[in-house]
DNA sequence: TTGGATTATGTTACCGCTAACAGCCGAAGT
DNA sequence: ACTTCGGCTGTTAGCGGTAACATAATCCAA
């Protein structure tokens, strides 16, 4: 083991190194680090004792350019506070797993132009798919990502033109349900809290669903109220106290998200408010979180997990024979839980 | 703009393709699309003009193998659904943001073997830096990480043997001040409620530290009762339940985190037992989700956002002179909330 | 006018790996 | 003996960029 002048022991491994310490050609170190190709069992192993002595990690970047493939996906979400993309990533990662796949995410903040520089870094990367939250990109992201020429799957959302492929839930439906559900059970005097955020196109079709619902009925909404940023549990105090202090024949508060429901679930008991008799209270996604609560707050549930799956099912070409364009639409299943009549 | 036949739309595009249309070599094209070196404004128009016309996406692989240099920096972490590692990432996102370095995520779900896993698939990305969560590795991970030749940040834990840098809190000494503080309030009868994962050190090391402080003051622990998965909130009403059914002269417990003591909370004020007269209680985090609790939780914030940043920062290069092997402790400060008598 | 600096652009040689193909060998078929 | 073939290994030529150097064009001072 004598070591040239100039030998620098932490420069980083290469092919060559292994290939040496093993007496075998580059190319055989390769096929035997990825199993590939045949190699006899003699120098498979002889390979293998040389780059773990030496600790070799391969350089993926000289691999994906040689070979023209990236083992990577980029996942674009909104972001990761939310408690519903990091179970939407355990579906991705579930799937993905035994593919030889990896996920990489990226985070937009809600934001539509950090949104398009996510996406343009992603793609540089060359990914084998990409799969993106929402269906409202920037022109210049959705050109971006039709070009690519790879496998593209937009998340939780339906009502609307996908680029490619699609997985998701009708959010307008789900908010016309909800609507429909709480009109059904008597509550006539009907408020709505939720986030202001400009970028949140769920909540607002939700909303739009909702309304459109109510109106059906010949009813529109008593009162409504937003929020943006803080604690979401205290969001959902405040709000609710605001909306009863404003509008006190209030019957029923519709929330834009489980967190801020659970906090005007907490108020109103606290309060003495009786629920679900004097007012009726639900949320949307079905967080786990809600287990917890004192009384269990009605809710739908978005179908995290399996959006996650189907999407990454898409992308790892598991859905055969199909080109692109498909478009999944899961039902969410209402969950009335104790906090509406019936 | 005659296609040659065969020419296929779609193939990905290359600088080539950027330099024919617009007139100059390629190595100018890339001078551009970086804005490193001299060029004129007039061709810099072109070029630019050029790229976006065709919806160029330079590619980072072959970039990256030609400069030896990919500005990624691999961040490590045990579980996304936890809202403290969200919170560090925003903090690592935050300082990395102007240095153009970018964070890739990978989840371990605690499991000493899928670090190792993720920490070589990272590697051999070849990133400038990696953050890792913890001290604890196996053998194999501890020597990759040390043999890559770029800064390594272990984060949240400082009580240990660090691989090069690392930012955190000793957890230990939290356990500690935690107890003392307890003690000082005069409760004599503690108990403790945790998380059972085998592998999460960092409640261990604090369960460890409070204990000895325990000890100092002649006291043991009244019970302790563990949990695995399902719903922190439901977890922490279960076991507050049982150990106060199984040691009913308990008047102090300690929960290894804040989820499952703000499940503990929930299930004293339901049963109308006296916080923090009858029984305190405490937890660890500082989760913002505890502003909306009826009464605050005793808690101990865990410098998330600054371990995140702290630790950007040592990879970004922005601790200057210094060539790497710092550790940086940070100090938790104790936040008594409305739980602990004083 | 000239030469040296300055600016703008092009040329060449890789970066570390893999696809594709070429060679070699011994066993089996005829 | 001569092919044939499959198992095993090596050789060659890139993948799509960029560093480093070479060259061409421009400009101003002497």
């Amino acid at each position: 083991m004598t070591k040239p002048p100039g030998f620098d022991p932490r420069r980083t491994l290469t092919l060559r190194d292994v290939s040496e310490a093993s007496g075998v050609s580059e190319m055989t170190v390769s096929r035997v680090l990825r199993n590939r190709g045949d190699v006899s069992e003699a120098t498979r192993e002889r390979v293998l004792e040389a780059a773990r002595a030496l600790g070799y990690v391969p350089n993926k970047i000289a691999g994906a350019l040689a070979s023209q493939r990236v083992n990577l996906v980029g996942v674009v979400i909104p972001s990761l506070s939310n408690m519903v993309f990091p179970e939407v990533l355990t579906g991705i990662s579930d799937t993905l797993e035994d593919t030889g796949l990896q996920p990489v995410v990226g985070v937009t903040n809600y934001s539509p132009e950090r949104e398009e520089t996510v996406i343009y870094e992603m793609l540089s990367w060359r990914p084998s798919g990409m799969i993106v939250a929402g269906l409202e990109h920037t022109d210049a992201s959705r050109a971006m990502l039709a070009q690519a020429g790879i496998p593209i799957v937009e998340i939780m959302d339906i009502d609307g033109q996908a680029v490619d492929s699609a997985v998701g839930i009708s959010h307008r439906r789900a908010g016309r349900q909800m609507a429909e559900a709480i009109i059904a059970a008597g509550y006539r005097r009907i408020a709505f809290c939720g986030t202001m955020m400009p970028y949140d196109h769920r909540a607002r079709k939700r909303l739009e669903g909702f309304e459109e619902a109510l109106a059906k009925a010949g009813l529109t909404l008593a009162d409504r109220e937003f929020y943006s940023g803080g604690s979401a549990l205290l969001k959902g105090r405040e709000m609710t106290e605001a909306v009863l202090k404003r509008t006190p024949d209030v019957d029923f508060l519709y929330y834009s998200n489980d967190m801020i429901g659970a906090g005007g679930l907490l108020w109103c008991l606290e309060k003495g408010i009786d629920v679900p008799g004097r007012i009726g209270l639900a949320g949307f996604n079905g967080v786990e979180l809600l287990d917890g609560l004192p009384r269990r707050l009605a809710t739908m549930d978005a179908c995290r997990l399996e959006i996650g799956r189907r999407a990454a099912e898409i992308i790892a070409g598991k859905h055969d024979g199909v080109i692109g364009g498909e478009v999944i639409e899961l039902t969410p299943t209402l969950q009335p839980g104790d906090t509406i009549r019936r």
